[in-house]
DNA sequence: GGGATTGTTTAAAT
DNA sequence: GATTTAAACAATCC
C-alpha cells in the first residue's frame, strides 16, 4: 500500500539508474493495465530517452525527452522492480521496459491489478490524475494549511485521506499523523483551534519527513525497486495495532470504522472533543 | 466460504 | 453544495 513516503523511496531508487537511457523494448502483458487517451504512445516508446523520474501525491512519472510522460499509480500492491533481465518472471509481472545497453528492466508487477498506466503529453493540458490533486503535504504552507482545514468541515481522518485535498497520504499515515497531532480521527476539521492545526501541520511533516528517511514501511507488499523492504512500520504508534498497549500512556490502540475503512488511535492520547 | 483489506472513483444518500 | 456511505474494481489472506 505505496503512500507518499513509499513511493518518494521508490522515484529516489529508480532515478539515478534510468535516468537518460534509452527505451529498447517495452512488453505489456496484461493490456487493460494501460489507460487513459494516449494509449498509441505505447507503440513509440522505443529509441526514446527518458529524462529523468518523479513523483507527485502517490503517482510516479517518468519524463521522456520527446515531451511525453509516463504516469504510474500502483494503488494498493503495485510494484516497480528493477531487475536482472536473466530473473524469471512470474504471472503477476503486467509490464517491461528494457533499455538499450543495460541488462536489467523495469517491472511493474500487481498481484491485484488495481494499479494502472497511461500516458500524457506534458504541453498539453495535464491528465485528470494530475489535476484533481491537492498541494504536496511536505511543501504547503502552515497559512495554506490553516486555510484547507478551516475550510472544510469534514473529518480528519477522511480529509487527510482526500487526494483533492492534499496529495499523497494514505491511511496509514493519515491515522500515524493523527496520533502524533493527540487528536481524535473524527474531529471535524473546521473546529480545530490554531494551535491544534499547527500541530497536525507539524506532525505531517515530521512523521512524512521519518518514514521516507526510513525508506517508506512494508507492511504486505510494498517493496522498493530493489525488492528491499522499509523500515518505518516498527515506528508505527497506531496503525494496526488495535488491542496492542499506547507506547505513550499504555491504554489499549483501538479501532474505529470511519467511511468503511479501519481508523486507529489511543483514546487516552487522541481525545474525542464534543462535537459542535 | 465469508469477510476484511488496500486506494480511488462513482453513484446514491444524507 | 458539502460530506458520508456503499459499491465496484482484483486478488489474497485469515
Amino acid at each position: 500500500m505505496p503512500e507518499l513516503p513509499e513511493v518518494e523511496t521508490i522515484v529516489r531508487g529508480l532515478s539515478p539508474h534510468l535516468s537518460q537511457l534509452k527505451i529498447k523494448g517495452v512488453k505489456l502483458l496484461y493490456p487493460p493495465l494501460l489507460r487513459g487517451e494516449n494509449k498509441s504512445h505505447f507503440e513509440r516508446l522505443k529509441g526514446k530517452k527518458i529524462l529523468g523520474i518523479r513523483r507527485r501525491g502517490k503517482l510516479i512519472l517518468i519524463d521522456f525527452k520527446s515531451g511525453i510522460s509516463l504516469l504510474f499509480h500502483l494503488k494498493m500492491t503495485g510494484q516497480l522492480l528493477l531487475v536482472s533481465k536473466s530473473e524469471p518472471l512470474d504471472k503477476h509481472v503486467h509490464f517491461i521496459l528494457s533499455f538499450i545497453c543495460r541488462d536489467f528492466e523495469l517491472r511493474f508487477r500487481d498481484a491485484r491489478k488495481f494499479g494502472f498506466l497511461s500516458f500524457f503529453i506534458r504541453e498539453a493540458e495535464e491528465p485528470q490524475e494530475l489535476k484533481c490533486l491537492g498541494p504536496e503535504p511536505l511543501e504547503v504552507s502552515f497559512s495554506q494549511f490553516l486555510k484547507i482545514f478551516s475550510e472544510h468541515r469534514a473529518r480528519l481522518r477522511n480529509l487527510l485521506l482526500n487526494q483533492t485535498v492534499l496529495a499523497g497520504i494514505g491511511n496509514i499515515y493519515a491515522n500515524e499523523i493523527l496520533f502524533q497531532a493527540g487528536i481524535h480521527p473524527l474531529t471535524l476539521s473546521h473546529s480545530l483551534e490554531k494551535n491544534e492545526l499547527w500541530r497536525l501541520w507539524m506532525a505531517m511533516r515530521e512523521i512524512l519527513k521519518k518514514a521516507i528517511a526510513s525508506q517508506g514501511s512494508s507492511i504486505r507488499d510494498y517493496r522498493d525497486p530493489d525488492g528491499s523492504q522499509g523500515n518505518f512500520q516498527s515506528f508505527h504508534k497506531v496503525y494496526g495495532k488495535d488491542g496492542e498497549p499506547c507506547s505513550v500512556c499504555g491504554e489499549r490502540i483501538i479501532r474505529l470504522r470511519i467511511g468503511g475503512r479501519s481508523a486507529f488511535l489511543c483514546p487516552r492520547c487522541q481525545r474525542k472533543k464534543i462535537d459542535r
